[in-house]
DNA sequence: CCTATATATTTTAGACTTAAAACAATTTCC
DNA sequence: GGAAATTGTTTTAAGTCTAAAATATATAGG
């Protein structure tokens, strides 16, 4: 379907689209992503001897007092369920977090902090958030409000073209 | 060092700073970043059969005609040494790119796509590219611009601090 | 009831990734 | 020229991640 775009732009707008804009935001945005992640991965890893995915993992439970299921983390955590199931293994042998049964639903797996995991991952915030405004502090907080506004635009934009990929079921 | 940067904003600031403003971008970068990677990936698997780091790698050797150091690979690519010698491993199994001696220098590798490596990169741009160009189309091109640059802006505030964390070496 | 479908999670196999150690070749500099 | 430091790459061990299949439980419809 739809002719390619590419094949479009060929004389009106040679100089205002051709450049792939898109294609260096795109860029962009990923080595800020990566850039960024290796330096906070490094600074949990020197400062607290944590990973990444452990700390956003410990980050969610922390603010849920009544627990998660492994589904509500997988889907907040935008990862897969296999990966979380693994995650939390581990941290359930580090001591740092609890499954329990959930009331109501044999299925699923209600995840909490342990007393031990809270204080652990309450400690490490002030230095983390520290870590994160030094930073992010060559951008004026006008320019970080912006920054904002448009990720959530870009964010809006991608999920508008998910729901095509999925399959066709109307869920209610 | 350097007291906490939480405990200095308590009087003056509590409205116009204490939002963490900058762990809210920095959350959403990271959201954007694995959505659109997820998406691509997804696209790329379905389209050409192919993972987003190997459409990566192949990308940049498509540009560099004289072929790409191991190294330079690697820095190009920001990911570790040996995260590149498993991949190009994989890709010279497939038949996509093939080493080569460096002149000059025997402990380095030239790396290069092969014909049909190149071939079968090449053909893969277009639909790509509509694939993103379509996906960023909820943004107009004045806030494309934008986005570029306050991105720009937040890769310089973060090497400016990546500095600091190497050893002292003084190079040149 | 009870079969079909959906949901929650785990398992599996393989790919990707890092950090650190090991190797090899080059460069520096005395 | 040769020891020491540097640079380029691979190896190793462990963790992270995905997609797909397998389990187990729950919900709906007939």
């Amino acid at each position: 379907m739809a002719v390619s775009a590419a094949a479009q732009r060929d004389r009106e707008t040679a100089l205002t689209k051709d450049d792939r804009l898109d294609l260096r935001v795109w860029f962009r945005l990923l080595t800020c992503a990566t850039l960024i992640e290796r330096s906070v991965r490094q600074g949990l890893r020197g400062e607290f001897g944590i990973t990444l995915p452990r700390f956003d993992l410990l980050s969610q439970l922390d603010r849920a007092d009544a627990g998660l299921t492994m589904g509500e983390l997988s889907r907040r955590l935008m990862v897969t369920n296999g990966n979380v199931t693994g995650l939390i293994d581990r941290l359930v042998t580090e001591g740092l977090v609890a499954r329990q049964p959930a009331p109501h639903d044999r299925r699923a797996q209600l995840v909490r902090l342990t007393p031990v995991g809270k204080q652990a991952f309450e400690a490490m915030i002030p230095k983390h958030q520290d870590f994160i405004a030094e930073r992010f502090d060559g951008l004026s907080r006008a320019e970080l409000a912006e920054l904002h506004r448009l990720l959530g635009k870009l964010k809006t934009s991608f999920e508008a073209h998910e729901s095509q990929h999925e399959k066709r079921k109307d869920e209610k």
